[in-house]
DNA sequence: CTGAAAGCGCTTACAG
DNA sequence: CTGAAAGCGCTTACAG
């Protein structure tokens, strides 16, 4: 099997103890005793068992992030700035898919009482305030990212902020009927940009016509698919006094919408909410959420509390950006054209 | 802190060993006995710490996924497979993104030898050979995804074949002069993916000309990237006598070569490569990678490893599928349009 | 600068 | 059915 301390221990003619303090750098050793013990190490091509030393330092050097559903783009995007910042930290990240069926509550507890994680990383989870209580008072490091509890980091986006300016920003630009397509109306950044959206129609007195707040039937992903989007266009398009321009909760809904409005030959323009990979390759205008700095950010939180866990908790809310494009792709569908060729 | 097995024993009056027992499922424990173990373990909201049961067991639990890079479409939908496929599966999954500076030996070295895994994925990472060796030789329970080794199960596409099929296809359309976005000639794929647009040229009784075989000159990621692609397309509009057709070794490099055909206000016939999410949207005619199931084959044939090391090595082996669509999405691209209204 | 020993939290033959 | 004890591989005061 791989080599242990003893191994080497035994072969150096020194103590465990000895060994053991090579590997943490701890100063107290002599050169020629280091060098020898070193020397061995290498040839029986040992590493440290990671277990082992997280048992015994209490410290296992890992990082949870926790995630609601995997193949996302936000959380590809927010995954690469974590990554990047791990990388000279020593710290290695897990990652704990949410499961459908049982309670998130469970699952958190079971996941945190297990212990294997010096910290962890909520990514777009909404935190439910029995549990929030509960991690609060074991100390547990956490930072939110995308989401916010006052008693913890987190690492957000102003999502009331970025609805009201994709609105008034269509409202700005002389639509009459602003529409908006909404995700689910459980999920907290559906609330938060549907109450954006109000806001700022509000503010520019219009009235508020809650049937051209649509959302579709398909609400797998709480919404946030090209799919729902699409049925939602569809919607709006099927009313009496459809909207002459939309806001679409994210960039994802949004491609579904340009497709439903492709198929009825039909243009308006939109504004999405995210500004992933090909909102900038579709030309589609979008709020932007600078998705890899608050990875990056987040991470840099939860070591810095993870060190020292008496920091003062900071809240991070970016701005997102309106970006404004022309809708470069004009889509010219042909429904069901898709043919495979061969298996 | 957190409760442990010692507390149990205390308060329920047995020794650990019992407690133990009682989360070990054995049988061996009167039902009283365990009755109130469990009730004890629940007020006392214990959860047997992961460390200690895998240095016990020696058995963690944990299977880690080794990526290049982050934050791609592949890896996001293989992914996808192999959490489902986790979901039930008690273990864990651990992601770990090879870094760029330090030697791709060096780092799975240390990975297998501090033994944090049971089990390795490797995604998309060519095995150099030296690690091979010493993986079989400690056998490493691992599995292949998107590459090749006689001694590792493996999960691919047939890379040839696919180019192969995209290549057939362009030319027995009627194009004349069909051409090829290469990516880096150091990378697997893009080895295959050039074999098997030469075989189908030399099939088709066609000459091959080299010069037609183009990559960009951006090289991160191996240059599968959209800027890669954009590159490449312009490399090939710019020569004497430019293809009138484009097989492109990636989706990702498909897009970028349409923008650079759309702003030369130019059109031929593309094929891709993978199936990206957007291929679909965007109409784009490309090679199919079954990605999701690979990952999820992929996990179930890791586990039934670790479960049964002496298990005959197996390799599957997907044939990728012609996707023909009509490209929907016609790029009217304005260069530099983007406007950043608001910060 | 170094060693002996206790401990991290759990599992598992071995006895009974 | 249950307990005492050794062990998983490492760390870290405590002595010297």
């Amino acid at each position: 099997m791989q080599a242990t301390i003893y191994d080497i221990a035994r072969e150096a003619g020194v103590s465990i103890a000895t060994v053991s303090r090579v590997f943490n750098n701890s100063s107290t050793v002599s050169p020629k005793t280091r060098d020898r013990v070193t020397t061995i190490a290498h040839r029986l091509g040992y590493h440290p068992h990671a277990l082992a030393q997280g048992l015994a330092k209490k410290r296992t050097q890992l990082i949870t992030a926790i995630v609601p559903v995997l193949s996302n783009h936000f959380f590809m995007e927010v995954l690469a700035g974590i990554q990047d910042r791990l990388a000279d930290s020593g710290f290695d990240l897990n990652i704990y898919n949410v499961r459908m069926g049982d309670s998130l509550e469970n699952q958190i507890d079971h996941l945190v009482k297990r212990g294997s994680a010096e910290g962890y990383l909520f990514i777009s989870t909404h935190l439910p305030e029995k549990i929030g209580a509960i991690l609060r008072r074991m100390g547990v490091p956490m930072v939110l990212i995308d989401d916010y509890h006052p008693d913890f980091d987190s690492v957000s986006v102003d999502s009331v902020e970025g609805a009201y300016l994709a609105t008034k920003y269509l409202v700005d630009s002389g639509n009459r009927r602003v529409g908006m397509i909404a995700a689910s109306p459980r999920s907290k950044p559906t609330i938060d940009r549907v109450r954006g959206f109000k806001r700022a129609l509000e503010d520019s007195g219009r009235l508020i016509d809650e049937a051209l707040i649509m959302t579709g039937d398909t609400m797998d992903r709480d919404g946030f698919t090209e799919r729902n989007g699409y049925e939602a266009m569809r919607k709006l398009l099927d009313l009496p006094m459809p909207p002459d321009a939309c806001f679409c909760s994210s960039d994802i809904q949004a491609i579904g919408a340009l497709k439903a409005m492709a198929e009825r030959g039909v243009h308006m323009p939109i504004v999405g909410f995210d500004d992933i990979q090909f909102a900038r390759f579709l030309g589609l205008s979008t709020m932007c959420q600078p998705m890899y700095q608050m990875g990056f950010l987040a991470l840099e939180k939860l070591l810095r509390r993870i060190g020292d866990p008496a920091t003062e908790i900071s809240h991070t809310v970016f701005s997102p950006q309106l970006v404004v494009r022309n809708t470069a792709f004009v889509p010219v569908v042909e429904p069901d054209a898709d043919v495979i060729v061969r298996t």
